[in-house]
DNA sequence: CGGCAGATCTTGACAGTGAAAAGATACGGG
DNA sequence: CCCGTATCTTTTCACTGTCAAGATCTGCCG
């Protein structure tokens, strides 16, 4: 019994949402039916009925795990390089387009979030956007970065970032399917320009 | 016989889009079934396949509307402000929030635009950012904007002001659903960052 | 003016989907 | 040991996209 031969499955919540996120990424959205799911962990169509109310219920749960992944990933970059925005930034692109398929769940939330009772007491901003106030906060401690307000600095950056992104990975940019390579030159040529700004100096 | 008491109804496809358009507004993309377009039109739930070959082939023709709509809202009001990049910026943050729905529909064009043949000689970079590119040229002819190449100037600002508008849309910088004053708020504050940029002058 | 070819629309069918209802099975606390 | 309950299955339903076959109309060629 590997997993799967008796009865009760044991996790089959936390296994559900594994294979729904592995069948994201293998043939995409389309793809993650409720009964494919079910059939790729080998248990009836009915059966993730008993651990989500919906199938919509099934998605948040796929988001919040996405979520957590691009939250590690990130605060590893950001103890890795001090908190730099730059490299945030770059890393927040990549990672986008390392998973296309994660990175575009977390922007279609919307479409199911408001069918769950959770109303975030705060705008939910998330983590991304967290580490970047940190990261300005930081910058104009040190002097380097404009006294306005960081919470303006943080959405601005934000904005920038998360737009050239979806831009990217909706195929406006390239010709082809953006490449890494193709996504950090952005990012940096980006983020140079959200520093310097538009303006002559 | 107002509109479609006959067996041939005239412009049944150009209705089609226009119903699929209005049911995409009146209760979201869950809502545009190919069945649902039909019926709306009156018309059997077979009839589409005659003038597309797909339900993505409607999608498609849908996508390009709505891309017309948002280029003749720009390109009035690039016009009237003389190409002021910071009008242009609220003009496209604030259409995207007046039509959320139209807006989330370009930004999933890639899902089904893939199944389409026309690959496009150029990236589709669109409208938007061929007026962007426009305005940067001529804050840099007028001496105000920082001279570099103007391609990299337009991309930032339309990679932030895009980032905004999806950012609000899905919900994820307010408590409620986004009002437009705050929308055209939070888009000055971006264009004023942006303009003088994250570092301090 | 007649009729026929093709475009346009309808009817009917099929597999796959989300969802609910009702029945089967296994686990764990008394 | 045994029963309540959580877990899983089977069956069923309405709805979807898609296809095939038939019905109806339109325009054109003679």
């Amino acid at each position: 019994m590997t997993e799967r031969d008796r009865y009760h499955h044991g996790d089959l919540r936390g296994a559900l949402v594994d294979a729904a996120l592995e069948l994201l990424e293998a043939e995409g959205s389309e793809a993650v039916t409720l009964r494919a799911v079910a059939r790729a962990v080998g248990v009836s169509h009915a059966a993730p009925y008993h651990h989500f109310e919906d199938k919509a219920s099934l998605e948040v749960a796929m988001t919040k795990q996405i979520r957590l992944d691009l939250a590690q990933t990130l605060s590893t970059v950001a103890t890795a390089s001090g908190g730099d925005s730059p490299d945030l930034a770059v890393a927040y692109v990549v990672w986008a387009i390392e998973h296309p398929q994660r990175f575009r769940m977390l922007n279609r939330a919307h479409s199911f979030v408001d069918n769950v009772t959770t109303t975030p007491p705060q705008p939910a901003r998330g983590f991304a956007f967290d580490l970047l106030m940190d990261s300005m906060r930081a910058g104009q401690e040190s002097g380097y970065f404009a006294d306005n307000d960081p919470q303006d600095l943080a959405l601005a950056a934000w904005a920038a970032v998360h737009g050239l992104a979806t831009l990217l990975l909706d195929g406006r940019l390239t010709d082809g399917p953006p490449t890494v390579s193709e996504a950090r030159r952005l990012a940096f040529s980006v983020t140079r320009v959200l520093g310097y700004g538009l303006l002559r100096r």
